[in-house]
DNA sequence: TCAATAAAGGACATTTTTGTCCGAATAATA
DNA sequence: TATTATTCGGACAAAAATGTCCTTTATTGA
C-alpha cells in the first residue's frame, strides 16, 4: 500500500541476504523466495534490479548466489532500495495526486501530508540493512507469516 | 503512491463539492472533473462510491448534481473517504507485505512503520472536509496545478 | 573438457487499476 | 406531455503491475 509489491519483496530479500551474509552464506533466488515467501521468478527480476543498483552483489555459477558486504549492510539504507525499485515519487509526489508537490501552490492536504512524508523519508534514510538483519538474527522479527 | 488514483480523485472531488456547497451550489460531474483536472467518466464512478457511502449527496435530473450538508463537512473526515475507496489496508497492512501486521510476530520494519502509519491514521481521522474546503476558499490551496 | 548450477535477460501471461462508453432511470421545466 | 439535463450502472478497453517461462551466459568442479 505504501510500497509496491516489488519493493516489499526487494526489501525482504535484501534483509534476508544480509542476514545470511552475516555468517558468510551466499544464497540462491530459490532459497530467498522460499524464505521470504515470494514468487520465485518475480523475485529474480527484482534481485536483478538490486544487483544493478549495487545494493546486493551476485555471483553466477555453482556456489553462486547473492550476498552483501558487511560494509554495505551499514551504508545501504532502505531509502536506496525504495528509490531503486519505486523511484522517488514517494518522496516528492503530492498526496492528492497533483502533478507535483509544490509549497508555493499547495494542495489542501500539503502541510499535513509533508509532515508524514518527511517522517517516512527520514525513517527510510536512517534505517540500514544491518539494523534490520540483526533483529531477525536474534529472532525478534520475521520475514514471513 | 500512498493513496490510489481513485482515492486521490475522490478526496479532491469531495473537497471541491464541499467548497461549492459552502455557498449552496450543487455541482455536476463535468464541472467537478474540470475543476479538479480528472477524467470525467472515472470521476463519475468514484462519485457513485462516495454517494453510496453517504459522503456526498446526489440529486438526479436538471439542476441536479452533488452537494454536501454543512454538517457532513465537519463529520466526514478523510479517513472515511479513504476507507470507502481504498479499504483499510493502509491502516492495518504490513509495510513489508506480510499477510498481516502483527506485533507478536513483527516484520523487521514493524516498529518504525507503525509509528508512521499511526501518524497517518491520526491525521486522516482528524481532518474534515470543511477544514480543507476553507483553505481553498481563501485561496491558500489549490486542487489542480 | 564436460556436465551441472546459478544468475541474466527477454518474451509472454495474468491480474489489477485506471479509464471509457452507452443506455436506463430520474427529475425539472417548458 | 415532451424535452432536456443529470446521475446510475453495467459492459467494455487500455495501461500498469504482478507474475511466469525459457534461453543464454558465466562459473564451478569432476
Ligand atoms: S502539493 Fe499536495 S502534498 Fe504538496
Ligand atoms: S508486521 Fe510488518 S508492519 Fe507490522
Amino acid at each position: 500500500m505504501m510500497f509496491s509489491k516489488a519493493c516489499e519483496y526487494g526489501i525482504r530479500a535484501a534483509v534476508y541476504i544480509a542476514l545470511q551474509s552475516l555468517d558468510n552464506r551466499r544464497v540462491s533466488v530459490n532459497e530467498i523466495a522460499e524464505e521470504i515467501d515470494s514468487p520465485v521468478a518475480f523475485t529474480a527480476k527484482i534481485l536483478q534490479q538490486l544487483t544493478r543498483n549495487n545494493i546486493v552483489h551476485s555471483v553466477k555459477g555453482p556456489t553462486g548466489g547473492f550476498e552483501i558486504d558487511r560494509e554495505a549492510m551499514d551504508t545501504v539504507k532502505l531509502s536506496k532500495i525504495v528509490k531503486a525499485i519505486d523511484g522517488d515519487k514517494i518522496y516528492v509526489g503530492c498526496g492528492l495526486g497533483l502533478k507535483e508537490c509544490n509549497a508555493d501552490r499547495p494542495c489542501p492536504l500539503h502541510d499535513k501530508f509533508v509532515d508524514i512524508r518527511t517522517d517516512l523519508r527520514t525513517m527510510l534514510q536512517s534505517t540500514s540493512l544491518y539494523e534490520l538483519a540483526t533483529g531477525l538474527e536474534v529472532g525478534l522479527t520475521y520475514l514471513k507469516r
